[in-house]
DNA sequence: CGTTGACTTCGACCGGGCTCGAAGGACGAG
DNA sequence: CTCGTCCTTCGAGCCCGGTCGAAGTCAACG
């Protein structure tokens, strides 16, 4: 099974793409993260579009930056709810965005403090630097 | 109980101090997360130096980058083995910082795509930026 | 002395995020 | 046909990093 039809991707395409197993992507469908009903043959497989491929990318993307799967679910129901909820939307990410900044800014100073370390280590032992 | 003695905290000033909960400290203990044995009063109750304070501040800024705790447990394997290893133990905190200094690009490329999905947003509403 | 309260050990449990396996159905290749 | 492959659903299991509670001990205070 290589392309069906053109354009309408197998869950096992779409697991190669994403960089996410089949296991992983029936999980996030089942949990609602989609942003849409993902498709199905005639015999009841998924078929996955650019669109919604596209979503997995960020939906990768907010995973990646900690965003837990029921807030992206929550995102994804507010999209889902063709509405007038732009602004909520746009609040979820602002404030995922200010969380993630000011997780950087952690992880950056204890960085400093380990390199502190590690310069210690290299000053008192033979090993060189880098 | 406040101060015993004077230097030498109780486990409850330790987890005051260090913003971990008592049964966090006793966990990373069992799990041989620490640098030295902790000492304990004649009625077995565990007394903190200021020593392991540090090592605890160094413990969670390892923690808080990521490390997990095996490998921290191995690390501090190696600085009670006291022996010639500083190499290793250079090794593995230069490892962990490449780790982090890559995650750290990683995420932040992510967030770069996500502020441009805020910035659609708020091209699209009538939220004002900021 | 008795009560308090902070400590001890031990082992069970929890939440998040997958990960896996069993059982069964479709379909194309040979 | 039959085989093999890929899919389906469902529910259980796993790893990590804590988190919690029960039951017991000890020192100090009144």
């Amino acid at each position: 099974m290589t392309t069906m039809a053109n354009e309408g991707l197998t869950i096992a395409e779409a697991a190669d793409r994403t960089g996410l197993t089949t296991h992983t992507l029936r999980y996030y469908e089942r949990d609602g993260l989609m942003l849409a009903e993902v498709g199905r043959t005639s015999a009841g497989h998924r078929v996955y579009t650019e669109r919604d491929l596209t979503w997995l990318v960020m939906l990768t993307r907010l995973r990646a930056t900690g965003m837990p799967i029921r807030e992206i679910s929550a995102y994804a129901a507010l999209c889902r709810a063709r509405d007038g909820n732009e602004d909520e939307r746009l609040a979820l990410l602002r404030a995922h965005r200010r969380r993630v900044l000011d997780q950087l800014a952690e992880v950056t100073d204890h960085l400093g403090a380990i390199d502190n370390k590690i310069g210690l280590y290299e000053s008192r032992t033979s090993t060189s630097p880098r």
